[in-house]
DNA sequence: CCTTGCGTACTTGGATCCAAGTCGGGAGCA
DNA sequence: TGCTCCCGACTTGGATCCAAGTACGCAAGG
């Protein structure tokens, strides 16, 4: 459970492990730093400029996170990606993806100013990414899309699920980075995400979630050949 | 994401702190280390005969996993419990449970020799878990519990979704302690338990998911008395 | 040429050391 | 008596030190 800021770990203080695990986990997720690369406490130490102990704290905290091994004495290798951690941490985030948005579709009241916050926040998002695919920015949409799903998930209110997504999606990402550039999937998810917001308004639960579930699903068949097109980052 | 055992993590080895911290761990799920109580590295790295080093690993561990606070230069303070937070915890752990369980329906066949094996584990667990209530036996009645929905969770095969379970369960075990105390529901569960079973074997995936949420939810209602109730242990 | 074995360089695990921040109690004063 | 302030004991954060284990290259021998 990694997944909150890190400074909230240690009450309310900055700490130094915590501005390093952020960058590393950025670097890793971003694949910055390639599935199998190996890094070293000592070389990270020296590039920020501290003393190991806050170093090793943060690659024990990606260790749990799943995204870096450490190897005893040969040195921490960054997690390849598996076919398998990848289709369960799949099936975990549509599991609870789909009951947050539940939970949303039934308390949908657009008396309710929040929900009115809400709805204007989402059409902004949406806006914003219908401009980003006009422009073939695909990282700027996956920024938009992740603010889409969080701006719900945060109105469902349960913050150690929204934990749970984002430690989840921090395997996905990985694979998504390489599907952005295989595949052009970007329209057709902008097109789901308007049929989402339609479903949620009309209070219709049902049809929120298979559309949230299809929505999620549609690169599933895809990302199987990409398992076998980048072998190199797999296993 | 705590949930798994210590010493997989770095791999295999058996490290200090993973000893350490599967024994804290385990005070804290258990209550023998009440809410509140206020532990120090120096203290339990006497108690292990360690340093201060692999105890501060397991310190900060059971801080990412929400178990422990650490408050710099004061001490680390075991958490309180929170109604928020056992209820999040109980929604996702909900939410994960149905998606394992109706994926057991869906696939069981009793030709299949797996789910013949299954089905003989878990009719002894029944059997175990009936002389429990007998015996008004509620910590082994506990076990049995955990090893009822286990067994349907490592049959679902998703490794990551028990973690993230595992996680949710060391937050409701400190409350289920109170309330088996308070409480009597044990020859209840062991109902539905069998119900569940019932359903599942005639693939009736709708029925079991049903009777799974209903089982889990049993406690809701009682559960908000306790949180009025135990005061002490909470926020 | 290939294999074997040893030695060195490098890595992490754990212990100790130092600095900085918090808390509580007692002295001093009104 | 009661309030304030200061100082010391104690805590964790971070740096450094030491030990143990791995890997790789090179030399020696078949």
């Amino acid at each position: 459970m990694t997944r909150m800021k890190a400074e909230e770990l240690i009450a309310g203080r900055q700490t130094l492990d915590g501005v390093i695990y952020d960058e590393l986990r950025t670097r890793i997720i971003s694949l910055d730093y390639l599935p199998g690369k190996m890094i070293f406490e000592n070389e990270i130490a020296a590039e920020f400029d501290v003393s190991r102990t806050p170093v090793r704290r943060a690659f024990f905290r990606l260790a749990i996170d799943d995204l870096l091994q450490v190897l005893p004495q040969r040195g921490a290798r960054v997690s390849f990606l598996s076919a398998a951690k990848v289709r369960e941490a799949q099936a975990v985030r549509e599991s609870l993806e789909a009951t947050a948005f539940a939970d949303v579709a039934r308390r949908w009241d657009e008396a309710d100013p929040a929900c009115r916050a809400l709805l204007a926040e989402v059409e902004a998002i949406l806006a914003d990414q219908a401009a980003a695919v006009d422009a073939q920015d695909y990282l700027a949409f996956m920024r938009h899309d992740e603010a889409f799903h969080g701006a719900f998930l945060r109105f469902a209110g349960n913050r150690t699920l929204i934990a749970v997504i984002g430690e989840m999606r921090a395997h996905l990402n990985r694979v998504r980075f390489v599907e952005l550039q295989e595949a052009h999937h970007d329209a057709a998810a902008l097109v789901w995400h308007r049929d989402i917001l339609e479903a949620l308004r009309r209070n219709d639960v049902a049809a929120t979630t298979d559309r949230l579930i299809a929505h999620l699903k549609m690169l599933e068949a895809f990302r199987e050949t990409i398992f076998a097109k980048r072998r190199d980052m797999f296993l």
